[in-house]
Parts: structure tokens; sequence; C-alpha cells
DNA sequence: CTCGCCGATCAATCATAGTG
DNA sequence: CCACTATGATTGATCGGCGA
């Protein structure tokens, strides 16, 4: 259990974190279905064409989120929070333009 | 598609909601790898076993003799490198999967993604 | 009804990247 | 330069659903 721990030298464990876009998107869609953060295979796909990753790096990444988010909720209040309002403000946008749209949009 | 249940906008800017969903409830029952009837041993059922260098390299190598197992050469393997039949049969499991998985994103073209210093 | 397999996920751990 | 934390990947094993 001591020097078994070579794991023939994971070369392919040359981690690299992903970029902060990326991070915000994932971010993003976590914190927007907190409820049942397990994206489709389809909304995966989606996720990782636009955060420029593979949809196997999508799933790792929920994976050791849902995990490490439970392991610790209080730890990640302050990003649920901040990701809420982002969300929030998104969410006003649309909504604004769907209004003016309507006015303009109703005789 | 179906998306969010709740949601129903909240004249709050950031609902503060430090609800627990099911899914963060959700706990794994312990591996039973260990055999609990073994007198009273400190036999923690509930440990990840580490196969070691010689078990992985034995799996492998019948591996790419054969992707799946039959039950004689389940047995036959299982008492050769000291596992649990179930053991082998969940190792060759995650085996082909990620077999699997290797040949689907393995096919990647490196199209520059990214510059290389 | 039992059993192996699949697909997804869990949970613990490894090894590195980032921060102070 | 080093201690400690954040994070992506790996993997033995579990869960639920299917089919033989």
């Amino acid at each position: 259990v001591m020097i078994l721990r070579s794991r023939f030298l994971d070369a392919r464990r040359k981690r690299r974190n992903f970029s902060k876009q990326a991070t915000e998107i994932l971010n993003e869609y976590f914190y927007s279905h907190l409820s049942n953060p397990y994206p489709s295979e389809e909304a995966k796909e989606e996720l990782a064409k636009k955060c420029s990753i593979t949809v196997s790096q999508v799933s790792n990444w929920f994976g050791n989120k849902r995990i490490r988010y439970k392991k610790n909720i209080g730890k990640f209040q302050e990003e649920a929070n901040l990701y809420a309002a982002k969300t929030a403000v998104t969410a006003a946008h649309a909504v604004a333009a769907a209004v003016q749209n309507n006015q303009t949009n109703s005789p | 598609l179906s998306e969010d249940k709740e949601s129903s906008c909240s004249s709050e800017p950031s609902n503060l909601t430090p609800r627990t969903f099911d899914w963060m409830k959700v706990k794994r029952n312990p591996p039973k790898t260990a055999k609990v009837s073994e007198l009273g041993l400190g036999a923690p059922g509930g440990l990840r076993t580490n196969f070691t260098t010689r078990q992985l390299t034995e799996l492998e190598k019948e591996f790419h003799f054969n992707k799946y197992l039959s039950r004689a050469r389940r047995v036959e393997i299982a008492a050769t490198l000291e596992l649990n039949e179930t053991q082998v049969k969940i190792w060759f499991q995650n085996r082909r999967m990620k077999q699997k998985k290797r040949e689907r994103e393995g096919g990647r073209v490196p199209t520059a993604p990214l510059g290389c210093p």
C-alpha cells in the first residue's frame, strides 16, 4: 500500500484548468438547475461545445461539483447566490425584451 | 424539454435558498467487498479495494483476449488473482465502458485547440 | 425470479495547478 | 520555496432499468 502508488506514472493526468468562461457557463447551468443538476446527454453536448471541452469533461465537472457541493454546502453558498443573481438578471433582461417585443408587436 | 420546476419569479434579486434537494441526500451503500462473516475480523466492509499491479496486469491481459468473460473463466481469474467473482465481473464491466469512452473521444482530431508554448 | 450488462453516478483518491 | 487549497481525472463499486 506504500510503494505501489506508481500507477504507471499517469502521464495523461496532466490536468489543465478550464477557462474562466467555461467554468462560468458550467456554474451557471449548475446553479440554475440546483434542484436537479443532472444535464441530459444533449445538454452535456451543448455545454461541451460552449465550453470547448469534451462531453466527458462536462460529466466529470458535474460529478465533482455535485459531490463537493453536497459535501459542504456552506462553502458554496456565496457562489450559489452569486450565480443565482446572475441568472436572475439574465431572466430579467429576457422578460424586458419580451415585454418590449410584445408591445411593439401587438396592434 | 423539461427544466426547472420552481423559480417562479421571486421579487427578491437573490433569493437565499439553502434548500437541500434530494440529490444532495443521496448516499451510496458502503461496498460489501469484504465478507462480513469473518469471525469478528476487522474487515471494514466499505473499502474500495486497491488492485495490485499484478492483478491489473492480469486483468488487462485477459481483457485483450476476451472483452467478455464466461462463468468458468471468471472463476478461474478470480481464484488466480485472489478476488471475488463479482470484483472480476465489475472490473470487466468498467473496463468495457472505459474502452468505449476512449474509442468515442479518442478519435479526436487535435485540430489545434490551443496554442503550444 | 435471478443474473449479467449497460449507462450514469457515486465517492474516495491521485496528482497537479493555483494561491498565499 | 513551501504549505495548503481548488480542481480535473481516474476508478472500484452502487443504482435503476433491460433483456435473456
